[in-house]
DNA sequence: GCCGTTTTCGGCCCGACTGTTTTCAGTCG
């Protein structure tokens, strides 16, 4: 069994929280977390970087010591240090630092004094009040620890951003509504435009006498005021989300903008490089002898450190300084770039509306080109269409073209990828589209192995122009397929296939390192909504953001080139 | 454990809030 990044980010994430229970030197448990956010970060495969002779101390946050580690945990799966702290301590341990309050000194003195090991005996020990006890805790902290291993996951689980997005904008238009409001803006990874959040981050300035503060925590939906203070505040709304205000002046916002907007790691290594500059840069401003000389804007804040602007998408610590420092930042993909939607069904299978309706949607949006691209047979439950159905489709498409004017439809199809790897459609009827996306809609547990087989078999049927949402997974739902992204990736790029990136909030398939990858590899990819009704042709901007954030530029997405340049993108 | 146009040793981002304190550690972002 390969080890992959994952594996070791998560040696190296336990190595860290492990150090830490036990008070070793705060910035060697920082070197471990660093080390795991960078693998975490990487497109390729680190087993394959090994292999193939790369020298991995070059990666940030890498040197000697851990490229030594990360090679034993690619040839044995795990780390001798890690067995030697399990020794000292358990390694469970690692699971009660999630609870929100529990850190590793809270973690270790449960475990000295008390024993405990995992959330049950936690949980047992705080209902026979012994928590209270302890030095360092009290009766809160008790109350605190029980709530939250009663409520357990469901509650916390991240929440899909165009779920979090419904339930944050009318907050922020009751907010708005405050009358001496300067300024309101978003930050956190809602602003980035991660695909799922934890919490929302709301930044605000106010002139003299704003209330914003009490608007916040009074507001009709909340279910519970976390923390508040004259600058900060923490909620839990009706719907579980939680969502934290942050006040800061006017002349600071940029920086504060800056900081709240994250992520973590980026901010870190932005302030790194303002230290060195003799600045100190806080969410106030920066600062050079206790004087604010910048931090107005996020522009000025990235100026006056010696970079380019920096889009939130990629504030993820993963290059994006680097290339902000030598003029070398992508630039992205934006919603008003693409010119088509190649993905849509109708209801002649699946889809809500008619094929005259989804056109017209798509012109409205002022498309140049929509494909009709409706499942296959094999897809039953969706009345996939068989060869003479299809057939009769194109008849109807050529029909409505006839009499639609200023929109080209595009003769597509969803092929399924049957078991064996073979397309669901012969190829008689599918050298009669204009290009076919080929996807999985079965068969989700088959070996990494054999489902790489399957795709791989599929891509050599020459009338396969796009994978469709290559890993499968729904988020929260279905967990992505077991699949070497690297090498269908490869292969794609030798035979001219390009990849969907699928705009369902549910799906967001590819995710943005595979968006990234997929751009290294020399893949082009095709932004779709996979729209059932003419309302989700709107989704297309949640695939725009996962595009982004994975490094995309326009000329990535074949849907942003005119017709007769992307038909050539379907010759094979 | 990493890192270096002030350093191969001695630094390592920085501030707010809570709960526990009696002046602050721990946790969080």
């Amino acid at each position: 069994m390969p080890v992959n990044n994952r594996d070791i980010v998560r040696v190296f994430s336990k190595i860290a929280d492990l150090l830490e229970i036990k008070d070793a030197n705060p910035f060697r448990v920082r070197a471990y977390r660093e080390a795991a956010h960078t693998i975490n970060g990487l497109s390729e495969s680190v087993a394959r970087l090994i292999e193939e002779g790369e020298d991995l101390s070059g990666l940030p946050g890498i040197g000697k010591d851990l490229a030594g580690k990360i090679k034993t945990i690619v040839k044995t799966g795990s780390h001798p240090l890690l067995k030697d702290l399990k020794q000292e301590v358990p390694g469970e341990l690692s699971d009660l630092m999630k609870i929100k309050g529990i850190g590793p000194r809270k973690v270790s003195s449960l475990y000295e004094e008390l024993e405990i090991k995992n959330r049950r005996q936690l949980e047992k020990a705080a209902e026979k009040h012994r928590i209270r006890e302890l030095e360092g805790f009290g009766p809160k902290t008790e109350r605190n620890i029980l709530e939250q291993i009663k409520r357990r996951e469901k509650e916390h689980e991240r929440l899909k951003r165009a779920d979090a997005e419904k339930i944050i904008e009318p907050f922020i238009r009751y907010l708005r509504k405050e009358g001496k409001l300067e300024s309101l803006q978003i930050a956190g990874s809602f602003r980035r435009k991660k695909e799922t959040v934890g919490d929302v981050d709301i930044l605000a300035a106010g002139h003299r006498g704003c209330q914003i503060m009490d608007r916040f925590t009074g507001y009709e939906d909340v279910k519970e005021v976390l923390s508040s203070g004259d600058t900060r505040s923490s909620v839990i709304l009706k719907s579980g989300l939680q969502v934290d205000l942050r006040v800061v002046p006017q002349a600071g916002f940029g920086a504060a903008l800056h900081y709240f907007t994250g992520s973590q790691a980026h901010t870190v290594a932005i302030r790194k490089i303002a230290v060195k500059k003799n600045y100190k840069l806080n969410e106030y401003g920066g600062y050079r002898k206790n004087k604010r000389v910048f931090g107005r804007t996020e522009r000025e804040v990235y100026d006056k450190l010696g970079m380019n602007y920096i889009e939130p998408e990629l504030r993820e610590n993963r290059g994006e300084i680097d290339a902000a420092r030598t003029d070398n930042l992508p630039d992205l993909v934006k919603v008003d770039d693409i010119r088509g939607d190649l993905h849509v069904h109708t209801d002649a299978t699946d889809g809500r509306h008619s094929m005259e309706d989804m056109v017209k949607a798509a012109r409205k949006k002022g498309y140049k080109y929509v494909a009709i691209s409706d499942h296959s047979r094999n897809v039953t439950v969706a009345g996939g269409l068989g060869p003479k159905e299809l057939e009769e489709q194109l008849d109807r498409i050529d029909r409505l073209q006839e009499r639609t004017d200023g929109i080209r439809i595009l003769k597509s199809a969803e092929v399924d990828i049957l078991e064996d790897g073979t397309l669901d459609l012969p190829d008689g009827i599918l050298k009669k589209l204009d290009f076919t996306i080929c996807s999985v809609h079965y068969h989700f547990d088959l070996s990494r192995k054999k489902q790489t087989e399957r795709v791989l078999k599929a891509m050599d049927n020459r009338y396969m122009n796009i994978l469709g949402h290559a890993s499968g997974r729904l988020i929260h739902k279905r967990p992505p397929m077991e699949l070497d992204m690297e090498k269908l990736m490869k292969a794609a790029a030798d035979r001219r296939i390009h990849f969907e990136i699928n705009s369902h909030p549910d799906r967001l398939d590819l995710n943005d390192r595979h968006c990234r990858m997929g751009k290294e590899l020399g893949i082009k990819m095709a932004v779709t909504t996979d729209a059932h009704i003419t309302g989700s042709l709107d989704l297309m901007r949640f695939g725009v953001d996962q595009a982004r954030r994975g490094w995309l530029e326009a000329e990535d997405i074949i849907n942003t080139r005119p017709w007769k340049n992307l038909k050539s993108q379907f010759e094979r």
